[in-house]
DNA sequence: TCCATCACCTGAGCGC
DNA sequence: TGCGCTCAGGTGATGG
């Protein structure tokens, strides 16, 4: 399911294939996903010209002169490039259809993406509501320790579902937080406020650190994540305890422990992790 | 303000 | 083989 790095490499397949090109046509073939689809998406976008692909958080965000395309996968969404005339499969929900005719195909079986229009008239794609209350870019200079632990005192809440809020830190899903709690150390069902300010920045440094390696890995693909050309990520096989419930620690050999947190699954290392 | 829960959705996997 | 149930999970809405 797309976290932050498959949007990431998304992204850049988007502005490799499709940034500079124009829109000839939208066919969008579902009234709504999680939102409905904007009807009036082919009138705005046909002749534009995309100027460029953007992320914010889990949000691709592709821009063009009047405003711009604001795209969420959802759990199960994926952007790829298809000749020209091919067929929609099933879950095939909208085509931008390209000057040369090639398509940009967004396809989501369980619809929980999301297809939006923000005008360049009611302000910068940073006010959309959907927008505005995010938290920092991991790989931003606001992104601390000191914004964590700041952030996070008086919060009852498990540093687990500190991370997943996104009110705090954006782009981390349920796979890349239980993968950043290993690395630094700390169990996922301690109390974020309890989390001392060194814990924090060992997290912090574990939450770029693991991102920054899932990009460079093309992302994850443990269910249904492909990239703009359908390729499958790898950090998957990286992983050290997501989806690895009963397996051994690669580090110290326990067995991998899977609990619910806010009906989510949890994963982590009861020896490894404190 | 914070937190927990629900709803949305479909495919996979499982038991019967 | 087919049916029904559970689970997967991002995120807004809602209520405590």
């Amino acid at each position: 399911m797309p976290e932050l790095p498959e949007v990431e490499v998304v992204r850049r397949g988007v502005a490799e294939a499709v940034v500079g090109r124009t829109v000839r046509d939208v066919l969008a073939r579902v009234p709504r996903l999680r939102w409905p689809v904007p009807t009036d998406l082919a009138q705005r976008l046909a002749g534009q010209v995309v100027r460029a692909a953007h992320r914010r958080g889990k949000y691709l965000l592709m821009e063009f002169d009047t405003g711009w395309l604001i795209v969420h996968l959802g759990m199960s969404g994926s952007l790829s490039v298809a000749a020209p005339g091919t067929p929609p499969r099933t879950h095939d929900h909208l085509d931008l259809v390209l000057d040369d005719g090639s398509l940009l195909r967004l396809h989501d079986p369980r619809r929980f993406g999301a297809v939006l229009w923000h005008d360049r008239a009611d302000g910068p794609v940073e006010s959309h509501a959907l927008l505005a209350r995010l938290g920092v870019e991991p790989f931003s200079d606001a992104f601390s320790a000191e914004l964590l632990h700041r952030a996070t005192r008086g919060r009852t809440a498990s540093v687990k579902q500190a991370l997943l809020a996104g009110d705090v830190v954006v782009g981390v899903g349920n796979i890349y937080a239980s993968e950043a709690l290993f690395r630094a150390g700390i169990r996922p069902t301690t109390r974020a406020g309890r989390v001392r300010l060194a814990r924090w920045q060992r997290l912090a440094d574990a939450i770029r650190a693991t991102l920054a390696e899932a990009i460079d890995k093309g992302g994850s693909s443990l269910r249904d994540f492909v990239g703009t050309q359908g390729q499958s990520g790898y950090f998957q096989n990286d992983c050290y305890v997501y989806d690895r419930a009963g397996q051994p620690c690669r580090v110290c050999g326990t067995a991998i422990r899977a609990i619910r947190q806010q009906q989510r699954s949890t994963y982590y290392c009861p020896s490894c992790q404190r």
